[in-house]
DNA sequence: AGAATATAATTAGCATGCTAACTATATTGG
DNA sequence: CCAATATAGTTAGCATGCTAATTATATTCT
């Protein structure tokens, strides 16, 4: 039946399970790793606009947000062209953990992809796309940029 | 890079919501559906039992089971056989809506899996199985049992 | 210009996942 | 038989998703 929909949910829970626990040692967690990701990709943006990418709400990235910036990791700074808005940054200390989250996380794809062929991935990826237009057609949103 | 995780996690969240926002006027939800739809194939079980079968931990379904509980759709009982444990059973207010439950989401399941053929899906479900065993081969447990 | 509307960030509070710790009972080993 | 250990259910508290409502500022329309 939709058993489909339950084992999507269930490997994306263990997923980010085992992203958590060899996060751990860095301090950082899946959440905060993915907002770092999409940073590293547009220093600066605005937070609306960061939102978009990491595909969460407002509310949800502000949070996030709170706990990089309580960790020193990122800075919000005030945008100058609108007063309501800030522009998040990454910091200095933020650089070395990039680089020692982006091999964690590359091990991690890795064994948890194994014994996948690049088609079986391209296939899987292209019914993934299918999928995800088929829900934001129902839902009527459009969350995700990239 | 790891946009098929985040893609598959964006998925679950979006397919969630889908459901909940269909399931609302029955004053249902998407885990307290998991919890039915589970209960119909082995009512009677024990809650751990039950719990394997959803996937998630114990403390989890706890809470699921209150709010059906509360809610007049299931009963827990004292197992005659350990008086630690409690069986699961399904009330018989809850049958007229494990029916419409059903077709709403049928109904959702096509609608989100539109435009993708029966061997897509096969072949989607397998890599899917292999994810899963590979996750559970890292993290060590092996949750579900289904 | 000024009123109405829209938008950026936030706060508050709910849902649902988790782990750790507790209570009551079973089971096992000396 | 009884002490040690294991197991079923629960509670407490954290993480991370969401919506609704607030505040401050922009934008738009008359």
């Amino acid at each position: 039946m939709n058993t489909l929909g339950m084992t999507l949910a269930y490997i994306v829970r263990q997923w980010r399970w085992v992203n958590d626990e060899r996060l751990k040692p860095l301090g950082l967690t899946q959440s905060r790793w993915i907002t770092l990701y999409h940073l590293r990709l547009k220093d600066g943006v605005l937070q609306t606009q960061l939102a978009r990418c990491v595909g969460v709400e407002n509310p949800t990235l502000v949070r996030t947000l709170d706990g990089l910036e309580a960790a020193g990791l990122i800075e919000r700074r005030p945008c100058p062209d609108d007063r309501r808005a800030k522009t998040v940054h990454l910091t200095e200390q933020a650089t070395p953990l990039l680089v020692q989250m982006e091999k964690v996380l590359d091990d991690s794809r890795q064994q948890i992809l194994t014994g996948l062929s690049e088609q079986d991935l391209q296939h899987f990826s292209r019914v993934m796309e299918q999928i995800k237009d088929n829900l934001q057609h129902i839902s009527g949103h459009s969350h995700l940029s990239s």
